[in-house]
DNA sequence: GGTAGCATGTAAACTGTTACATGATTTT
DNA sequence: AAAATCATGTAACAGTTTACATGCTACC
């Protein structure tokens, strides 16, 4: 299961379930979402399997925090999810659903705004991304070579994040102007007058 | 639901499971997915709400088919999802969760496999996708142009599985060449020699 | 005193996967 | 006669979401 999986690979460091809805919030939102009550329900059965241990720590503000280490058998449980096959079909994209079927409503402009709204997160996203590799450069005069080696596989992922947030941005701006000039011509999208469109 | 949406959808013509199904693993496979069992169940939990409507027909092949076909209460829910704001963030990747923590298992020749399997998987579809193209343009010699209504928004969608598959295939072609490196260097990638790197 | 942020969690409902079970027809 | 394809489904389990419930501290 990769929560779990995310959740061991996380645990390197110890961490409350608190700091790991954070880490997700900011890394993993990019290509995974999770609630607050599934980590600690997933944390509480790690923990019941022995991959996982906590112990609480009072904390400065509210209440005490259980704090969650990676155990022996858990590094092992993580090598063994690591050697796994990935799930290379289980990428799931809603909006591209939504998109698919948008014809039978049968308003354009309901499409346009799907659209605005698709383009303005890939390129929130960009504006996440790019400023994140100010401090890729900030701690590596040499970037984007000599990546030191705990750093290379979150580049690897943070790079696929820039080139798949700058291919949507760019669809979406293609797909605008697309639903622009059809809802400009009523529906025909530069016909040629000589070879008019089958509308069945 | 999404699922619910996309077999609404789907049910613009009457369909029995076993042909959505089909549709699912050729057309939404590139950004959903879903088991037999799932779309059965789906399908007879829209049909106690009045969703869809069922009756059995004689096949030619095999055993009776069960075929599902809209209602008027099912389009009114199909428009209500397609009203409804779309998940921008259940965004799912689950090979980038195993990318992200593959440090951990210190062995770069297990990153190469996987960029293999990412590469040969993304070149697959877009050889699906390429070949899709062509039955576009028979149907339609003014391609990409005089797009007719019902094709629209499924084309828009396509087209971000092309720009989707492109980007990944050159970024998992470009992570490849730098694990390569990666691996002759013994670790070290391309480090100027002046500017030795902190392995700690 | 109210709101915002820190911090924990439970319960129920829903969604999704895996494994199994059945049986007809066509092709090899 | 066996295997492939057509076709339907159930049961058990695993994973996820939504809604709720609690309580502390800091700041306005």
């Amino acid at each position: 299961m990769s929560l779990e999986g995310i959740l061991l690979g996380l645990l390197g460091q110890p961490a409350s379930g608190y700091d790991i809805k954070r880490d997700f919030d900011q890394v993993f939102s990019h290509f995974w979402s999770a609630e607050q009550s599934q980590i600690y329900r997933t944390l509480q059965s790690l923990e019941k399997r022995g991959c996982v241990a906590s112990s609480t720590e009072p904390s400065p503000k509210g209440p005490a925090r259980r704090v969650y280490r990676r155990t022996t058998a858990g590094e092992g449980a993580l090598l063994e999810w690591l050697e796994a096959s990935p799930g290379l079909g289980g990428l799931r994209i809603p909006y591209l659903a939504q998109l698919y079927f948008l014809g039978e409503a049968d308003e354009l402009e309901r499409t346009a705004q799907l659209l605005r709204q698709i383009r303005d997160h890939a390129a929130e996203r960009l504006m996440v991304l790019e400023g994140l590799e100010v401090l890729w450069r900030e701690g590596n005069p040499n970037y984007p070579r000599g990546m030191i080696d705990e750093d290379f596989h979150p580049h690897l992922v943070y790079e696929h994040g820039l080139s798949r947030n700058r291919a949507t941005l760019e669809w979406a701006e293609r797909s605008l102007e697309r639903v622009a000039r059809r809802m400009e011509r009523g529906g025909s999208e530069s016909v040629v007058p000589s070879q008019p469109v089958e509308t069945t």
